[in-house]
DNA sequence: AAAGGTTTTAGAACCTGGTACTAATCGCTA
DNA sequence: TAGCGATTAGTACCAGGTTCTAAAACCTTT
């Protein structure tokens, strides 16, 4: 005898007539939604607690877990196991890339010695919730990590550097982080790196970089 | 990784099972392993990949499933689907953190408008792999962070820096950083924020911040 | 009122990747 | 020879589902 999901006919009678034509928002709470509400409400719960089951779901929702099921397959929702083992990959994956993070924003052109462009984009994590507006130390970052990438050698660390926030930058934005060695290559000691941030034609950031170089490009 | 680790006794038990120590069995490449062996590439392999599930184990170290579990109960180790939902829910947790995280480092003192005190330690994540010396945009993080933190407005926002990164900081160093404002309060406009950072006496980075403020810190 | 469509519910069979437990069996040793 | 740890086998059971079939329940149209 295999066990089959009973789910105890938690609510027999509700299913009376013209079930969601009364004052739809009563002090019950949650009365039965029509079904695109139903739906919507489902994506929310989910979003909001990705851990939720479907019987936890059928409580929440005042329908059979079958309902629930085929709302899940129609919006093309994974079972909650699913929902675990992306996340779990997910974050696994981020903690491997994590560390091989070397650089922050995109690098999507690089000429040693020379120039280097990246791009990166202001999300949530990177703003002032209050204002949505970045915080500077990721603009620096993109900017620094850029700075240090255009150099070729074994060790490049900051020694020094003037920055300038010419304006906000705000959440969704496009960060073009442009960077100019000003000094020639292979110069002993130190390189001096100009990196101009824009958005669109926009200026956004201004730094100029020191940087300190191991100068032993010559053995790699 | 989430490395249980349990106690692997070296030799507590004097493993009576030192039956294997025959002729190790050139031809079939890996033969079956010694229990503490066997045990102890069992955490290798879950470890390197925390997804594998123990009938692939069985294929792996060539014994029966049930002598993979008694293992895994032993070494503490849960079943594929509990270590997907850690990992599920230490992967949400983060993100929710991460949000949240308006500040890079701890703020062990404040006094607005006056100076301020956090402390950053700077981990796996923060430092160049090779070298093992901090990437320069995670101390200007904890500088600004503090720098914005201190100034008593509905807003704060970098904009200008002067750095000097005095010397290497390293993996597993504790990062002191002291804010200073220099212009006096309330003072319209821009603020002018000193941050030096000390690992122990030694001073490893400098910053001068201007801070632009919104000047409204009486409506609060 | 009957027909027809959508929505919702019910139930059974089956799946994966296990746990929990009992009971052999193997290989060596005291 | 008995004893003992290590290993294997097998059964029952579980959560949280999928898949499928079938029957209501509801709503609109004819």
């Amino acid at each position: 005898m295999h066990r089959t999901d009973g789910s105890t006919d938690a609510c027999g009678l509700a299913t009376a007539g013209a079930y969601f034509f009364a004052p739809a928002k009563g002090e019950t709470g949650i009365e039965r939604l029509p079904k695109r509400q139903r739906q919507q409400r489902l994506v929310e719960l989910i979003d909001e607690n990705p851990f939720v089951t479907d019987r936890e779901l059928t409580r929440r929702l005042k329908v059979s877990i079958q309902t629930i099921r085929l709302d899940r397959m129609e919006l093309g929702i994974p079972e909650l196991r699913e929902r675990m083992k992306l996340m779990a990959e997910r974050s696994y994956d981020q903690v491997r890339s994590l560390a091989a993070e070397e650089v922050i924003g995109d690098i999507i052109d690089l000429q040693l010695d020379r120039s280097g462009i990246s791009i990166f984009e202001i999300r949530e994590e990177h703003v002032f919730t209050r204002t949505q507006i970045a915080r500077g130390h990721h603009i620096f970052a993109q900017a620094n990590s850029l700075a240090v990438a255009v150099i070729n050698d074994e060790i490049a660390l900051t020694a020094s550097a003037d920055l300038r926030f010419v304006r906000p930058i705000h959440l969704g934005e496009k960060c073009i982080a442009k960077a100019y060695v000003r000094t020639s290559p292979g110069k002993a000691g130190r390189a001096k790196v100009e990196v101009l941030s824009y958005v669109g034609e926009e200026m956004v950031f201004q730094g100029n970089f020191i940087i300190y170089r191991s100068d032993d490009n010559k053995n790699r």
